[in-house]
DNA sequence: GTACCTGCAAATTGTTTGCCCCCAG
DNA sequence: CTGGGGGCAAACAATTTGCAGGTAC
């Protein structure tokens, strides 16, 4: 299910730069909700410092591509958070307040959601399950 | 479970002036999800031109006091959405096309959400869960 | 070689703040 | 009357865009 960097681009079509390669390793090794402005500063921790403007516009050319996504986060300070796109399926435990997250791989709610989006004559594109809460580190 | 918008300013010992009675009328009538500048406009249209910092201020007073919730959505332009806070509990099949959105009432989910919080040992706070998809207007 | 990409800086857009006047309690 | 609340404009912050030069293919 993993792929290198490299091969996502050319599946697109798109160039392969070591800006863009650089930028979605980070997003491929990190757990998940990333912010432009995260992968910026991880960047300069490399030592590879691109323009600010070149982060965003290679997220929005991942977006376009379906490789990331974009999302936001409850009760946050209007950032756009990005992570690598799961066809449409997030399940995450998030901390709300160290911001940690965790992965969930259960889905309890595939059959439903399908039942839902019949009922209303939606056509399904994806759905969103997070569960936010105060991580163990985080309770003092 | 209804209430009105004085009521709900004056129990949380907010004074009631008509400008957050107008912003709280229309969190309350709208099915979901309304940006400060959708709110903006809506009390323009009720010839009701407050300036839009305070709509901002009125939401964030309304926030603090748990009266209002803000959330980002996925793949959205970077705007915070606004809505009557339902305790943590969000569920909604929402149009990815023209942002229409649809409550849900039903909650499948309650128990499994307490099962995870507990294997990882977080405090639950509340979870989101939304359906995305394509509503029948938007199919062509 | 050409079209796409990057970097910088300036422009936009969304949201917050400071200051002063005003109204609800 | 008094303190929180509102209006306006200026400040701030996140993101986007224009343009000149570079680089992958």
């Amino acid at each position: 299910m993993k792929q290198s960097a490299p091969e996502l681009l050319k599946k697109s079509g798109l160039k392969v730069t070591k800006q863009r390669e650089a930028i979605l390793d980070i997003l491929l090794s990190s757990p998940a909700h990333l912010t432009a402005e995260d992968i910026y500063l991880d960047l300069k921790a490399k030592s590879l410092d691109f323009g600010l403007s070149t982060v965003y516009r290679t997220l929005s050319s991942l977006e376009e591509h379906r490789i990331v996504e974009k999302t936001g986060l409850p009760g946050d300070t209007g950032k756009q958070y990005y992570e690598i796109a799961h066809l449409g399926h997030r399940h995450h435990l998030v901390c709300v307040k160290c911001k940690r997250c965790i992965v969930l791989d259960e889905c309890p709610v595939e059959s439903f959601t399908a039942a839902v989006c019949k009922a209303h004559g939606f056509t399904l594109t994806g759905h969103s399950f997070e569960i936010f809460g105060v991580c163990p580190d985080c309770q003092n």
